[in-house]
RNA sequence: GGCCCCAUCGUCUAGCGGUCUAGGACGUCGCCCUUUCACGGCGAAAACACGGGUUCGAUCCCCGUUGGGGUCACCA
């Protein structure tokens, strides 16, 4: 069997942080077996869905690397719902409904008021009451038998039909709403495994019987737990971390997405640099059933090490011009954000104004402006002017490094001076250390 | 209010009645490396929500309490 997945977003915002994470487990699950990645986008609600949110999710895929093998959308197959809806009707598994949202919302609060489910009460049909008005449609739920399923994650489902509303699935105007519309492209795409949050697993059961009305096979299903923050749920319709601040934050993709494939699962969460590595070990049935916490400073420190991890060739392009290979091993290991290389890359191939010394600092700086230009540099520099001072001075440790480091770098921490000095070359060391001391 | 999930170190989790003096990862702390710092390496501290059962024996099974999450739309 040829795997299909598919990622279903409407185009109705940005993505973000949840979105993201159902759009990774879907294309990992893709990838993992050898299959297709489908983005559906769903636009049936024409009143918010735009063509700018359109791009911009299909960008931001992009930019995640989680580009689909496919994309659909809705907006284009209305006649193939029309089909389908015609033959639900035609078998009465679809039926017209005539209340007004107003009588609903009502009947909903008595329910609730008397400690009752607000389920929907099929309405006799007959009622001349109704006459001349327009109908909006419902799919009619088989309440015969209790509707099974095994969840990939959550394991054994059983829902009580009784508990759940007959779906309203087209409006008067004949617009249509997202379950069975979703049913019919899943079913019509071949799409084999249905990955989404734990926010839809009445809506599952709900599908599942459109399925069966359809006659075909449901995908396998699999309702992931959903992600908390620490200021509140991060669910799609909520506040929540937008894939716009993540790009403008300069993090590296990897790092989103290494965290989010592994969040809430057994597997450690690790700065992975491949997206089939993250494809190789996903396994729905190591994933927690309970809401996992997403904190952003996680992104922050994978990214940091995702850095570190990083070879010249992987982020070449994307570095300042002249930066070599050589200077990218040095600097790597320091760096929080790749932008941060830029900074660094002057201090070893530029200019930059040195900070202000102390006078214990100036004088010891003063004293390596001397001994700099007498040096070899190719043998070694940064030993033989630490031994000189030191002996000169009779300061080591801190004392000694710590204001050559700034003076020659501007920075408090940073790679090693040997590889620094090495690198930035005699007259930029010699230049730096005599104007910081003559600061 | 009904229904459904969940409850182990700060966080994500392993554990499926004795093997638990409860394992791993991230973070934290310490040590090493660096004649400094950062990077890196090594190590340590750190948890079974509470109350009842069941059992020779409960982290593990049952019930309840408390606490989290989801859902019950002419949104997706």
């Amino acid at each position: 069997m040829t795997v299909t997945t598919r990622f279903a977003p409407s185009p109705t915002g940005r993505l973000h942080v949840g979105n993201i994470r159902t759009a990774l487990h879907n294309a990992l699950f893709a990838r993992k077996q050898g299959g297709t990645f489908v983005l559906r986008i769903d636009d049936t609600d024409a009143e918010r869905s735009t063509a700018e949110f359109d791009q911009a999710i299909r960008d931001d895929l992009d930019w995640l690397g989680l580009a689909p093998d496919l994309v659909v959308r809705q907006s284009g197959r209305f006649d193939l719902y029309e089909r389908e809806f015609e033959r639900l009707r035609v078998a009465g598994r679809v039926y017209a409904c005539y209340e007004t949202p107003e009588e609903l919302e009502l009947r909903r609060k008595v329910l609730l008021g008397r400690g009752l489910p607000p389920v929907y009460e099929r309405q006799d049909l007959t009622s001349p009451a109704l006459e001349g008005r327009q109908p909006h449609w419902r799919f009619r739920l088989d309440h015969g038998a209790p509707i099974e399923w095994r969840d990939l994650v959550r394991g054994p489902q059983r829902f009580d039909p009784h508990l759940l509303s007959d779906p309203v699935v087209r409006r008067e105007d004949g617009s249509w709403l997202y379950l069975l519309p979703s049913v019919i492209d899943d079913i019509d795409l071949g799409v084999t495994h249905v990955v989404r949050g734990e926010d839809h697993v009445s809506n599952s059961a709900v599908q599942l019987q459109m399925f069966a009305a359809l006659g075909a096979n449901p995908p396998a299903l699999a309702h992931e737990a959903l992600l908390v923050a620490a200021e509140g749920k991060l669910s799609k319709r909520l506040g929540s971390l937008g894939v716009e601040e993540l790009r403008a934050s300069g993090l590296e993709p990897m790092a989103l997405l290494s965290l989010l494939a592994r969040l809430g699962t057994s597997q450690p969460v690790e700065a992975i640099v491949e997206l089939d590595e993250l494809a190789a070990d996903l396994d729905f049935a190591r994933f927690g059933r309970a809401p996992a916490h997403f904190d952003l400073h996680d992104v922050e420190l994978l990214n940091a090490r995702l850095l570190h991890r990083l070879e010249f060739a992987d982020v070449a392009e994307r570095l300042p011009d002249g930066a070599t290979e050589p200077s990218w091993l040095l600097l790597r290991g320091n760096l929080e954000r790749l932008s941060d290389f830029a900074a660094w890359f002057t201090v070893i191939a530029g200019e930059f104004e040195p900070p202000e010394l102390g006078d214990d600092e100036r004088r010891l700086v003063a004293k390596a402006a001397e001994i700099a230009p007498t040096l070899d540099w190719s043998a070694g520099p940064w030993q033989a002017l630490a031994e000189t001072l030191k002996t000169s001075t009779g300061l080591k440790g801190k004392a000694l490094f710590h204001p050559l480091r700034l003076a020659l770098t501007g920075r408090e921490s940073g790679p090693e001076m040997a590889g620094l000095l090495l690198a930035m070359g005699q007259d930029r060391a010699v230049a730096r250390l005599t104007t910081a001391a003559n600061r």
